[in-house]
DNA sequence: TCACAATCATA
DNA sequence: GTATGATTGTGAC
């Protein structure tokens, strides 16, 4: 170590250096699927330029005193081919669409004035590495941007990497808590695995994990070789062989730091933009973006874009630049008479793909009324047909009922393909007038949702921020908020035709943007094309069939509920001593914490006294107050969520409950609902039982539900093809009496009631990436017993240890990780340097594939059951509801029997598994008897 | 009026 | 330990 006082001052006094690999940036970029559809008019790619450029840029924001170098690759061969003639002997050539854009890029570069060094001989890398240890021993902070990870060798206290791309940064500690090594013993960990890109040697079967155990054992690569004779073994045997060639391997993943440099990184400064070249080549290359920020005060970023930026997501900014909206240059019609109308449905009928979307008074689809529609054909060219504005002064529309009559034939063609931002909603909307939405090929909420479930939301405005970089008018902005809110048919027709033929426009350029992107991905364009897209108009169908109430019993249970929460209050504030509000948390941490001074067990994440139903339930052994508590919020929950609410939202038009099912909420690929919420209707306690009651089944029909046993587990026994876990399932064997049986050694009739609960906990554990202290608390016992529980377990179990190992690491290496059908679930923290967001994300990570794959079978069941249904045609079956493992129906009682069975059938046939996949039914007049 | 935290309902 | 949505109280706007 080398620190002095003086290499501390000039930390803090000198501006950060900033290395940027152009190269591997290039490379990257490159790939981007965004970025890959860029090019000029004339067909030059422009893509990889942009990337590296929106990324120096964005270093440039996060660094804005840094002294920014950019290095390349210089072509043909370097020193390592002496060394090694094989040496990158694998790599295909560079493609001619990337390397004509590298010329183009260094021009820019240097016209933006930042240092350029490209050095044939050798490679960028070792650039780096030179500059990165003439900078490290003169005590100057630097900053290495790279997305390779052979740099970590380079990282000291004065030096770290950044990957501007995914704004993750490792310094020191970073570089151990992602290899397991020291930044020193990064090379001797390279060395031993070998790279098979580079065609760099290695110890043959020896991956991270082994380097990682030897480096750890022994410290250096040295050592291992010296003690290679006391590995056992196949690895062992591998080792010795690689002996010979190890040193070279070392030598080769080396990064050579005494490069011969023209100027130290202490001469090579930023120099003066030379604005006319820039604008020049912004112009010849039609970087619109770029040019815009030029103009708008020289490097600076601009107002409009800081609204993006300050997300800081580099891919947010790659995308932007993609179709900058020239709203200046788009053309809105406003339809108020036939002649122009009957244009624009001539161009639509003879149009393939048209994007619209509807305007209504009402974001509820079963209030919504209709005021008026609009159509994009082709980008920048809108329309918006009015029909019912009827403020005072509103000019004359065109006849709804005519329109409509028109419009018909065109919504519910097959033919013609419509392109809408949640289509759904428009689908239950035209439902009302008679008008059954066909041709529903794309929409771009769900294009944006299967293509990148976690980085917005999935809003059009947010869309349009995002992958538009265009500011859309909100509904806000038109109509006011709050209570004072305009319905759209109060709004000025100007502006709302504005306003709603820039929805169709943006929906249609949104859908060029997205589409293509989603594309790249054939398993997340089949998730798209073959469930999601189908998908819709089920949910469409469900959403609109709703479900039937009993509003007396609810109204009943709400009268007793009542009667015992008044009971329970009064005995509470005599406990207390005072009055106090139940159901405020504050107030209760004020009685029970600090008067009545009872033991505070836990804290909530901001450090306040918890009061939590876990907490409650231990304190209730031994004080009164807690268990009235816990009474008391029980009861309120109910009350207030659904049995005074429920009855409130049953449509007058048809006297049942019509939820709302989304279909681009959750990360994982299930649904969720609301208004209300019929995924989480109680089960558990048996007051919550008497609410599923009142969910009944109309005259002379059953409800019928059926739903998926240990769907997730069986999901698990399927990725990870452990052979116990397969067995157990193929066997029909109860799979948590199976589980106790092998951890505690015992026969599956030995199994006692205890062991089995423990065996059920460490089950749901898995699935949700269990940790030892996760499951004590869960069972209430020691960590030490639950650590062996857990070691148990993956010994009898080995296949699942591995896959979850694998999931771990692949989430880790590509961000990502997929379902059995390809949806894919971003995990930005993965590689967090926070340990607690990373271990977080490990756990979605071993809980997505599973949750998610769920979602993508009961959704492919829901397709075929709907299927069916349409084939049937027999309106004395319908779906009713799905919760996540469950499909429930209303079904007349004469054909209760076959059709279940069907159902049944199709629900197990939903997908092939390696276990099987099995649906119980249950019937019965209500939810609750269906269980 | 709104956003947030705490709580609790489900799979 | 995973994934959601609704309600309530609370404090800032």
């Amino acid at each position: 170590m080398t620190t002095s006082a003086t290499t501390q001052d000039s930390d803090n006094t000198k501006s950060p250096l900033i290395l940027v690999d152009g190269s591997s940036y290039l490379f990257r970029a490159y790939h981007v699927p965004y970025l890959q559809a860029l090019s000029t008019a004339d067909g030059q790619p422009t893509g990889a330029i942009t990337g590296v450029l929106n990324m120096l840029r964005s270093l440039k924001k996060d660094y804005p005193t840094g002294n920014i170098i950019a290095i390349f690759d210089a072509k043909g061969k370097t020193f390592r081919n002496d060394m090694y003639p094989e040496y990158k002997a694998n790599r295909p050539p560079m493609p001619d669409d990337l390397r004509s854009q590298i010329a183009p890029l260094h021009e820019i570069i240097t016209a933006m004035g930042l240092p350029l060094i490209v050095t044939p001989g050798v490679e960028a890398d070792d650039v780096i590495g030179t500059l990165a240890k003439q900078a490290d021993e003169l005590g100057i902070e630097t900053v290495i941007s790279t997305g390779d990870k052979d740099m970590a060798q380079l990282v000291t206290e004065h030096v770290r990497l950044i990957n501007t791309m995914t704004d993750v940064e490792m310094d020191v500690a970073g570089v151990s808590e992602k290899f397991g090594v020291r930044p020193d013993q990064i090379i001797d960990y390279l060395a031993l695995m070998g790279d098979k890109v580079d065609n760099i040697p290695g110890v043959v079967k020896c991956g991270p994990k082994t380097a990682v155990k030897w480096l750890t054992e022994h410290g250096t690569l040295d050592q291992v070789i010296a003690n290679a004779d006391k590995v056992k073994g196949k690895i062992g045997e591998n080792l010795r062989d690689a002996l010979e060639q190890l040193p070279l391997s070392y030598r080769l993943a080396t990064i050579k730091c005494d490069v011969e440099l023209e100027q130290s990184a202490a001469e090579l400064g930023p120099k003066a933009p030379d604005i006319p070249a820039l604008t020049e080549l912004y112009q010849k290359f039609e970087l619109k973006r770029l040019l815009a920020d030029l103009t708008n005060g020289g490097n600076e970023i601009s107002s409009t874009n800081s609204k993006t930026s300050a997300s800081g997501n580099s891919e947010n900014e790659q995308a932007a630049v993609i179709a900058a909206v020239d709203v200046e240059k788009s053309q809105y019609d406003i339809i108020l008479d036939k002649s122009l109308f009957e244009q624009w449905l001539k161009k639509l009928q003879e149009s393939e793909v048209f994007a619209f979307d509807t305007e209504t008074t009402s974001v509820d689809y079963m209030k919504a009324e209709l005021v008026g529609l609009s159509f994009a054909i082709e980008l920048g060219k809108a329309a918006y047909v009015p029909l019912t504005h009827d403020y005072e002064d509103a000019p004359e529309q065109l006849d709804k009922d005519w329109v409509l009559a028109q419009l018909k034939p065109l919504l519910e063609s097959t033919k013609i393909k419509k392109i809408g931002q949640n289509l759904k909603y428009d689908t239950n909307v035209l439902s009302q007038y008679d008008i059954a939405l066909q041709g529903i090929e794309f929409d771009t909420m769900i294009e944006s949702y299967c293509y990148n479930s976690v980085a917005t939301r999935h809003n059009m405005d947010a869309l349009a921020l995002k992958y538009l970089d265009y500011k859309t008018v909100h509904f806000e902005d038109i109509a006011g908020k709050g209570a004072k809110q305009l319905t759209f048919n109060q709004i000025d027709i100007e502006k709302a035709g504005h306003y709603a033929a820039e929805d169709a426009d943006i929906t249609l350029r949104l859908h060029q943007a997205i589409f293509p992107a989603l594309a790249q991905s054939s398993t997340q364009l089949s998730v798209f094309n073959d469930i999601e897209m189908p998908l819709l108009p089920v949910l469409a169908r469900m959403e609109q069939t709703g479900v039937l109430i009993d509003s007396d019993i609810l109204a009943d249970q709400s009268l007793s509920i009542g009667q015992r929460l008044a009971e329970l209050e009064i005995e509470a504030h005599n406990l207390a001593g005072k009055s106090f509000n139940l159901s405020s948390p504050k107030q209760l941490q004020q009685i029970l914490f600090e008067e009545l001074k009872i033991p505070v067990i836990k804290k909530t994440p901001k450090g306040a006294p918890s009061t939590a139903e876990e907490v409650l339930q231990e304190l209730a052994l031994d004080y009164p107050l807690p268990k009235i508590i816990l009474e008391n919020r029980g009861l309120s929950k109910l009350k207030s969520t659904y049995t005074d609410k429920l009855p409130l939202m049953v449509s007058d038009k048809t006297n049942r409950l019509h939820t709302s099912y989304h279909q681009a909420v959750t990360a994982t690929g299930r649904l969720s609902s609301t208004d209300p919420n019929l995924q989480n209707i109680p089960i558990r306690s048996e007051q919550g039982r008497k609410i599923r009651q009142a969910f009944i089944a109309p005259k002379d029909h059953k409800i019928v539900a059926i739903d998926y046993s240990q769907i997730e587990l069986r999901i698990m026994a399927h990725l990870s093809n452990d052979k116990g876990l397969v067995t157990a399932f193929s066997e029909g064997k109860d799979i948590h009496r199976a589980t106790a049986a092998e951890i505690f050694a015992v026969e599956l009739d030995d199994v006692t009631t205890d062991q089995r609960r423990s065996a059920k906990a460490i089950n749901f554990g898995l699935i949700y990436g269990m940790s030892a202290f996760g499951l004590a608390k869960q069972l209430h016992i020691g960590r030490q017993q639950a650590q062996e529980y857990q070691d148990k377990y993956f010994q009898r179990y080995p296949g699942v240890l591995t896959y979850m190992e694998d999931t771990r690491q692949q989430a880790s290496e590509q961000g990502f990780v997929e379902t059995l059908f390809g949806r894919r679930l971003y995990l930005p923290d993965i590689n967090a340097k926070n340990g607690m967001r990373k271990k977080a994300a490990e756990r979605a990570a071993i809980n997505a594939p599973m949750q998610g794959t769920a979602a993508d079978i009961i959704k492919k069941a829901m397709l075929a059951v709907d299927q069916w249904l349409l084939e049937q045609n027999d309106d004395r079956i319908k779906m009713t509801m799905q919760v996540h493992d469950e499909l429930i129906f209303e079904i007349h009682q004469d054909i209760v029997e076959e059709s279940t069975q069907k159902l049944v059938t199709l629900m197990n046939n939903a997908v092939e598994l390696s276990v099987p996949l099995i649906a119980e039914a249950g019937s019965g007049d209500n939810w609750d008897e269906a269980h």
